[in-house]
Order: C-alpha cells, then sequence, then structure tokens
DNA sequence: AATTATCCATATCGATCGATACGAAACCTG
DNA sequence: CAGGTTTCGTATCGATCGATATGGATAATT
C-alpha cells in the first residue's frame, strides 16, 4: 500500500514510477483501457516490458493504480465542491463547474476517465468495465449524499427525490465528459453547467438553518 | 445503394444479409468497434469470416453499415420528436421521454451506439471515433436548428443562445445514455428527463418575448 | 450442356496482442 | 569481498487480431 517501499537490497529503479504511471494515466485517459496497447505504453512512459511488469504487474492493475492516480490528481474538485461548507446551491454549482474545468484541461484528454476508461469492452475487459461503473455509482451516491444533507436542512424541499436527483446530476455531468470529448470549450461548458442548474428547484424560501454560509 | 442486388448469376447467398447486419450492429451496440472481435461477430451473424467479408468488405465498413442500420431503425424518435408540429417544449420533451425509452429497450444493449461506438480509440480506430463524432454532431445541431425555429416563433426568449441550450440538451442526452448503460431503468431515465425539462426557460406566457421575467 | 459468375467451407496468413525467460548488471548485507 | 536480491536489456513466447488463398459447389446465361 506504499509507494515508497523499502529497498532491502537489489538494483534500484532506473526510473521514476510516479511518472511511468502518470504517463500511462494519460494514455488510458486518451484511449480507453482496451485501445491502448503495450507497444504505446511501452513509448510514452519510457520503459521496457518488463519494466512495466516488474513494477505494475500487468496491464489491468496498471490501468487500476491510473485510476487510483487519477482520483487522486485530477479529480478533487468533486470532494471538496460536495464537502465545502456552502448552501446545497452552491456546493452543486461548485461540483459542476468543477467538471466543467477538469474536463477541459489544456494539456489533458478530454472527459473523465472513469467515462472513457470503458464504456464498451470485450468480454474478456468486462472486470475492468464494471470497476469504472462502481467509480461512477460512487460519485453518484455521493452526490446523493450532499443533497440528502441539503434536504435535511431545509435547502431543498422536502419531497424532493435525492436519488432522482443525484442521476440527473451524475448524467450531466457524464454528458459533460462526452461534450467534452467532443471538443466543448471550458466555456461551454460552464455554460452547459449554468443551464444544468436551472433545473434545480428554487432554494432559500425556506431553510431550517438559517444563515448557513 | 440498394440492398437487393442483381444476381447476374452465380451461387445465391445462403444467409439473410440484414438479419446478419443486426447482429452485428447488436453486438457493435453491447462491446464497442474496437472491442468487438471478427471471431464474436462470426458466432453472432452465423457466417464464416469469407461470407462476412464478401458481403460486408471490411471490419470497418460493417460497422459503418451498422450505424446506418442502427440510425434507421432505433432512433427515429429524434427527427419525430424534432419534426412533430408541437410548441419547442413538447418537442424537446418527446426528444429526452424518447430517449428515455430507446437507451433501455428490453433485450437491446443500454444506451447509444453513436456514444458506446467509439468513446474512446485508438489511434488505429480514429476514423471510427471521428465519424461517432459526427453523428453526435449533428444531432446536436438537429436540436439547435429546432431550438432556432422555437425562437423564432416565440417559443423562447429572444436572448437565448440555443447554441448553448442544445448543447446542455445533447449533454444530457449523452448523460442518459451512460446512466442507461450502467443499468438506469426507464422509469429512472424518464426522472432524469424530466428533471432536466426543469432548465428550459418558462414558454407562453410570452409569444413576442416582451416580459422576459 | 457449356460458360460464366458468385458463394461456400477449410485452412490459414502476417501482424500485433499481452506477457516472460534469460543472464548480466547494480545495489544492500554480512 | 562474498552472498543475496532486485532490476536491467534483449529476445521472444503463445494467443488472438483482422483478413485471405484456394478450390469445390450452385446458380443464371448462352
Amino acid at each position: 500500500m506504499d509507494n515508497s517501499e523499502k529497498p532491502r537490497g537489489g538494483r534500484p529503479r532506473a526510473f521514476d514510477p510516479d511518472r511511468a504511471l502518470d504517463a500511462a494515466m494519460h494514455l488510458f485517459w486518451e484511449h480507453g483501457y482496451e485501445a491502448t496497447s503495450l507497444a504505446m505504453l511501452r513509448e510514452a512512459m519510457g520503459l521496457t516490458p518488463p519494466q512495466i511488469y516488474n513494477a505494475f504487474t500487468d496491464k489491468e492493475t496498471l490501468f487500476r493504480k491510473a485510476l487510483t492516480r487519477y482520483h487522486q490528481t485530477e479529480i478533487g474538485f468533486a470532494l471538496e465542491a460536495l464537502s465545502a461548507p456552502v448552501s446545497t446551491r452552491e456546493a452543486i454549482r461548485r461540483l459542476l463547474l468543477g467538471a466543467a474545468e477538469a474536463y477541459s484541461r489544456p494539456g489533458k484528454p478530454g472527459g473523465c476517465l472513469f467515462v472513457s476508461g470503458a464504456l464498451a469492452a470485450s468480454p474478456q475487459a468486462q472486470a475492468i468495465a464494471d470497476e469504472l461503473r462502481t467509480y461512477r455509482k460512487a460519485s453518484e451516491a455521493a452526490i446523493a449524499d450532499r443533497l440528502a444533507r441539503g434536504r435535511a436542512v431545509g435547502d431543498l424541499p422536502a419531497g424532493l427525490s435525492v436519488e432522482g436527483f443525484a442521476k440527473y446530476l451524475a448524467g450531466v455531468m457524464n454528458g459533460m465528459s462526452i461534450q467534452a470529448r467532443d471538443g466543448a470549450s471550458v466555456e461551454e461548458l460552464r455554460v452547459l453547467a449554468q443551464t444544468a442548474l436551472a433545473a434545480l428547484p428554487a432554494e432559500g424560501q425556506n431553510q431550517a438553518a438559517s444563515s448557513k454560509e
């Protein structure tokens, strides 16, 4: 679990595993799991196949580590937005605008790795597709949790279905990911996010937790 | 261009090309272009490789024909909704609810082939990915056209950006496609669609776009 | 019946896929 | 330095990829 293993002896590595993992992550992000070949990884990571396999076990493990790294380095905006001490509307606004920015970063592949990584897969890669779906479902569940808290404090109507609304918001983010992949600019994604926000039920008319922010 | 070619002599086909194309389409729909192997196609279509290549040239041509067939047989709801003689809001409502149904048909793969077919692709399959993006862009353009017509007749505020709103709606549909792929039921997709409709600017209060709220 | 054209079935093709065997090289421990 | 351990570079593995060569079979045309 620790990436700074103790070298109990033996020849030291001639490369930086984190840099190599970054290169792999970007390649998977751009081309998806199956369409990214070892030859492409070899070139992008600057490593020989034995180096890759010694450091990352196999292609599937490498991809899973790339997913973890992506989660840590590229989409911190999500947890940040959902846990910020702001109103529910503001939290959702930050979430969607954060996605607009994260899905269209210059020099990075468009969209979200969790969407592009393996939306369709061969039977052999079904486990990878399932893993990505798990990430997407977790994102939706995190949104639902935030909405439920917002409803509990009066930010949202008591009758609102948090699951349904979370599915809408997660769907919008997934759609933004595809629009980003199709070349949408950060400004266009921001407009999309703002438009999506208009579906939020009016807020502020009633709240049990009065001046929250 | 005619699928009932003239048999100017020679041994007749022992299979129905349309049935075979249907099988291929469903396989591409489920697994995407690259992850669908000839071995899978061979089994699903019930044909030998020479039969496939004789009838459909190669894998890429087969996929493009599957795209055309998909467009003709599975997503007629879109053109239908956008060309129906109803209000703009009703047209968009039919579009989104039609997508909810089309993306979750029992016995068919979830989501839209135009999204799942090749969201990420290897460099060799870039042409296929571009083709699918062209289909998606065309859908968005068709929505924008409908919105522009709606705005012209006062269904929508004069200041509304049809391009921006079309990008939102196309994004929502793309997101619905992914939600469907993640197992969302037709009811859940309908709720998502209804939620997305709430972002539509109010209609009917003004025809000349006078009191813009 | 002879000719011509197309399709069918079998057996594979070369290229690429992900993954390794092997032995030399480079570090720690004793 | 000797022993142990790990990574290095080179070469290549078997499996699968998309795609075909080949020759017999079946039809319309002459």
